[in-house]
DNA sequence: TATTTTTTGTTTCATTTGAAACTAAAATTG
DNA sequence: CAATTTTAGTTTCAAATGAAACAAAAAATA
């Protein structure tokens, strides 16, 4: 038992340093961590949406999304209003400010991933994406 | 820019699926957690190595390891003794509670490895094992 | 319509985490 | 061989996390 070639320890460290690698990169230069960063691209996709789509969008437990929007409503990049139909839940979405900064930040979150896939052959690429799909079919 | 779409986050899910599907198995089954296990994987392969070992061969912080040994010295799954050569430190190993421990979680850790494999083709594990290989390489 | 149940979101609490500060010992340097 | 630097490991601190308890409103039921 060798737990190198452990597929479980494998693939968390492998993500782990993906992800830090981002989270350090995001926090640098735009002073956002994950969570905010998953939440502004939710944003960005559908304006004037609530915590609870917010969470089913982005796979996020609810307290984690009830913090992310609080913290970029109080950094001035998200704005919200009183749901016209339920008096307990409130409409986010981007402002102006939340708009520019995602103009910046997604060609660099996109650049960020190409040079990652660009190191990959277009037959690997395929590959990655297929074993991808298959287990989130495998583990629901 | 989708999210869903989005290698990093698509890898971020992915592991933590896994993850916290086998950290719960290890608890329930074990009364294990994830740092544990590891160290104890690390502990079967390698009687008698000092704290700064096992930080090495498991990828894990010392601080972790600091705390995680001690917790299963408390569990008495591991035993320790004064390094000969070196004051600072201690030598770890299993004792019997620990390899009668080990003989049950190694070969149910290799089920449950084997159970997600064989639900890939032959060709899909080879191109998995690529891909590992290939994003350690790429990413040091 | 009054009561109960469910839903949305927040707060509280305990746990996990790792950076930074620290202790003590070993190694290096003058 | 004293003084300094490095190393091994622990403790302290602050941040992140999510389960559980909670508040308030909506929906369902009687």
């Amino acid at each position: 038992m060798d737990l190198k070639e452990f597929l479980p320890y494998q693939l968390s460290v492998l993500s782990l340093k993906i992800s830090n690698g981002i989270a350090e990169h995001y926090q640098d230069q735009f002073g956002i961590n994950i969570s905010e960063w998953r939440v502004l691209v939710i944003l960005y996709q559908n304006p004037d949406i609530t915590a609870k789509k917010i969470a089913q969008l982005s796979q996020m437990d609810k307290v984690r999304i009830s913090r992310t929007v609080k913290s970029l409503v109080n950094k001035d990049y998200v704005s919200q209003k009183p749901h016209p139909l339920d008096a307990r839940a409130k409409n986010y979405e981007l402002n102006q400010r939340g708009r520019y900064l995602m103009r910046a930040v997604i060609p660099d979150a996109l650049r960020y991933e190409e040079n990652l896939l660009s190191q990959l052959t277009a037959e690997e690429r395929e590959q990655l994406h297929h074993l991808i799909g298959k287990f989130n079919r495998i583990l629901g």
